[in-house]
DNA sequence: GCCGTTTTCGGCCCGACTGTTTTCAGTCG
């Protein structure tokens, strides 16, 4: 059972113990596990092989939680789900995926109007039925209507860098205005997520009116979800939700924090708070009614005993504990890439030509890059045989003679065949600087077979890098089935690198396996696989992704000088 | 259900907004 699996299951136990009203704490702890789970490098299957009792060390889960994991990868049966479902009508699920309904509102529907479906559930709140009920209304019962008719893209997370452009006129506007002395965009989107549920923009000022009246007049506004004083909600007409929150400044590093999350993360550091005898929340820190901090960020830091934090790391996956130790990783920068190491030119099926692609990266400042196109496999990209890439060569050296800088390494993108053997023969492969390897065909495998597939391709001894490993497309393309686990062994054992794919509809590897490749002591390469000059810029979408996966520079091999990196390649 | 430099029992982050209330419950983040 993947892990991915089990965590959806104590989802699911999650939802329907909280239907039943059981204690929260009870409910959260399920939660927590999920998460904890869902977020692991390794497979639970491979951690149960090894000794089952290393499970009980992971945080948030116990005895219990520990056995029932075990149960379930055994078996692949939950009694207490099992026993919960058989209570819980599935309407009251489906239910509480709809924003104002709850457990509480949830119950109370289906124990008065014994309304078993949603569509049962929007008959009754057309004919008014919701509104008589114990603590709703009119307003109450048009958010449910609204919520059964809203498309479920309307709730979907977008890419990162979707929200970035969506968001930015906004964020201007903002900006613009006199009242305003500090902004920042938190949430998921400081923390730089691949995809982002909606965006969260802080504000401190000392007059909190102007700004708010002047957000929800947004031209783009769809709908005003929430109005007060201090916090405000909106839909863009993109659908995605934006909320503002105003604070006066000498609580703006305080509510930074808070705002930024994740919310485990905020939850683990007020509870060392907590601990302290002090009470943390978004206007400061307090000691007893006093205000002790709370300016910075730094400050909130500070009053629990911890460095700052950067925000990619705050999801309490250990960086509390690294925070605490000393040892926070000196996160990569954009700052330290010194070149770009996959991209296509319109001899395949980019959009510009060789020298204007070289031309944009010696702009950019790289001191190396590498031609990338695409071999002949893949049609659909005008992939190459090994003619046109000896033409290409000698378009490269030519180029070379007239300048020198940015080096540029002759390379390709060759496709992984069904069997795991390449798309070009032997003594091509051998000519080129460097060999990216990839899958653009057949996702339809089983996991074992894919997995032996990629095992193969990373066995031969021309090829350096593994791009985009899971071939997914956020919100389009589900990762095809692979171990990773077993993907990284062989990427150690055989000198490969794997890359993380800067495209923001890919951003593959994803934070969990970059962490889990880092760990391994396998070299990671960022790419922007730029079809065009213009895609050579989302390079910071791949930094932000290796920042999550905790990498520091020395992790990235395009962070070298060329000699170090060329010296890596021959290795 | 988890967890312990307060504890093996009794805690568990904290506050804003909304609607429907006559002081608060429910939901959300």
């Amino acid at each position: 059972m993947e892990n991915i699996q089990i965590a959806r299951t104590f989802e699911e136990v999650a939802d329907l113990l909280e239907i039943q009203g059981a204690n929260p704490f009870r409910v959260r702890a399920y939660r927590n596990a999920a998460r904890t789970i869902a977020t692991l490098g390794t497979p639970v299957e491979t951690i149960l092989k090894k000794n089952g009792h290393v499970l009980e060390e992971l945080p948030g889960i116990g005895a219990d939680l520990a056995g029932k994991v075990t149960k379930l990868c055994r078996t692949g049966q939950l009694p207490l789900l099992a026993q919960l479902t058989r209570k819980t009508p599935e309407s009251l699920v489906a239910m509480l995926r709809i924003p104002g309904v709850g457990p509480k509102r949830a119950k109370l529907i289906y124990r008065k109007l014994h309304v078993k479906t949603l569509g049962e559930l929007e008959q009754a709140a057309r004919a008014g039925r919701l509104a008589e009920l114990r603590g709703m209304g009119k307003t109450v019962e048009q958010m449910i209507l609204r919520g059964i008719g809203q498309d479920k893209a309307h709730v979907a997370r977008v890419p990162l860098a979707e929200a970035e452009a969506y968001v930015r006129p906004l964020v201007e506007r903002l900006r613009a205005l006199p009242e305003v002395e500090e902004l920042d965009v938190a949430g998921s989107f400081r923390r730089r997520r691949e995809t982002v549920g909606d965006v969260d923009i802080l504000v401190a000022s000392g007059r909190a009116a102007a700004i708010a009246a002047s957000f929800v007049s947004y031209s783009d506004v769809q709908e005003v979800l929430a109005r007060g004083e201090t916090k405000c909600s909106i839909r863009l007409r993109s659908g995605l939700q934006a909320d503002l929150r105003i604070v006066p400044r000498e609580s703006y590093g305080a509510a930074l924090h808070y705002f930024t999350g994740s919310k485990p993360h905020n939850i683990a550091v007020r509870l060392l708070g907590v601990k302290r005898r002090l009470k943390i929340n978004e206007y400061g820190i307090f000691r007893g009614n006093r205000q002790i901090g709370g300016r910075t960020e730094e400050e909130v830091f500070k009053a629990v005993g911890l460095p700052w934090i950067p925000p990619e790391l705050r999801e309490n996956r250990g960086e509390i504990e690294a925070a605490r130790e000393g040892r926070l990783p000196a996160l990569v920068e954009v700052a330290d890439i010194r070149g770009d190491l996959q991209m296509h030119t319109d001899a395949t099926d980019g959009t510009h030509t060789l020298a204007e692609m070289v031309e944009a990266c010696r702009k950019r400042g790289y001191e190396y890059i590498a031609i990338t196109d695409h071999t002949k496999a893949v049609r659909v990209a005008g992939g190459m045989t090994k003619a046109g890439f000896h033409k290409q060569a000698r378009a490269i050296d030519a180029l070379q003679k007239r300048a020198a800088k940015p080096v540029v390494f002759k390379g390709a993108e060759v496709d992984i065949l069904d069997d795991g053997s390449l798309d070009l023969d032997d003594e091509t492969l051998a000519a080129f600087d460097i060999v990216v390897a990839s899958i653009h065909s057949r996702f339809n495998m089983t996991k074992l077979e894919m997995t032996r597939r990629i095992v193969r391709a990373l066995q031969h001894p021309r090829v350096h890098v593994l791009a985009h490993p899971t071939g997914r497309l956020l919100g389009k393309r589900e990762p095809y089935p692979v171990d990773m686990s077993e993907i990284v062994k062989a990427a150690r054992d055989h000198g490969v690198m794997l890359e993380i794919n800067a495209q923001p509809d890919r951003l593959d590897l994803n934070d969990v396996y970059i962490q889990m490749a880092r760990e391994a002591g396998v070299t990671l390469i960022i790419n922007s696989d730029a079809h065009r000059t213009q895609e050579l810029g989302c390079m910071r979408y791949g930094v932000d992704q290796a920042r999550r996966g905790w990498c520091e520079a020395k992790d990235v091999a395009n962070t070298r000088r060329q000699a170090a990196f060329e010296k890596l390649l021959k290795k």
